[in-house]
DNA sequence: AGCTTTTCTAGACTTTGTCTAATTTTATAC
DNA sequence: GTATAAAATTAGACAAAGTCTAGAAAAGCT
């Protein structure tokens, strides 16, 4: 029940070399699924008990996305937003709110996909329903 | 068949007065179904025969999205696309090459949409497949 | 321990987009 | 048409997200 021997053991798993400040971020981002931007991601390591640059944040979390161990989800013009949850959803977007919330797979039945341009391949589907209040 | 003359009909018709520079923009955006950056377009507006400032070109193309001429898309971390086909379809994403193509709506069938959060109503769905070349 | 590679850091820099305050254009009233 | 009011345009300053650089620190060998 150790959580940061867990979170030690999931970079690991993931070949990610678990370093002070991946660790403190992956705490962070794993302790509960999440949607979160890096400059939210930034206050919060720097409110706690280590430290991490900008630099070293940006960093991280694309190594992170690219490693599969988080999801880049790209809504909002003026920032990304980092999705702890990485198994397949999909996701409501308010744009009055800027709030970004999950839908469960099951929630859509997409029961046909195109045919992709030649010498590609699909890299991921995403739905994405724009609210806005009522 | 004059084109300039349809293009202020057009903006009119949305109720947005033709001004110079706004039916210049419109031009380059109309004159076929395609997907430009706000950068791309204010280029392509000072390679003619008029000018507009980077401003107005910002405003332009957020006053064309709010009256339904133009489909903002959001796809790339860095920069907005807008789309002049406001048609109901999808697109496909190269994050290789950055471009972005059209996906017929037929080519998709959603049959199963969830439930919207309380005191919300939809403002349009997207589907994005992302796709890397093989 | 000594050497090499990887990671981290501060801060400069870049890019997209927004804001401001003054000017110009367009619309309205007479 | 001319005066006035309202809307649109402009240059350039500004803001925010993200990238880059070059040196310092930490990790991983042997």
């Amino acid at each position: 029940m150790n959580s940061r021997e867990n979170i030690v053991n999931k970079l690991k798993s993931a070949g990610v070399t678990p370093t002070t400040q991946r660790v403190e971020i992956a705490q962070i981002l794993f302790s509960r699924p999440q949607h979160l931007s890096a400059e939210q991601i930034l206050k919060m390591v720097n409110k706690g008990h280590s430290a991490a640059s900008k630099a070293t944040v940006y960093n991280t979390l694309g190594l992170f996305a690219k490693k599969g161990l988080l999801r880049e989800v790209i809504v909002d013009p003026s920032k990304v937003f980092y999705d702890s949850n990485v198994s397949r959803h999909f996701h409501f977007f308010n744009t009055d709110t800027g709030v970004l919330t999950d839908i469960p797979v099951d929630a859509i039945h997409i029961d046909k996909l195109p045919e992709l341009p030649q010498d590609t391949e699909s890299s991921g589907i995403e739905v994405i329903v724009r609210i806005k209040n009522s």
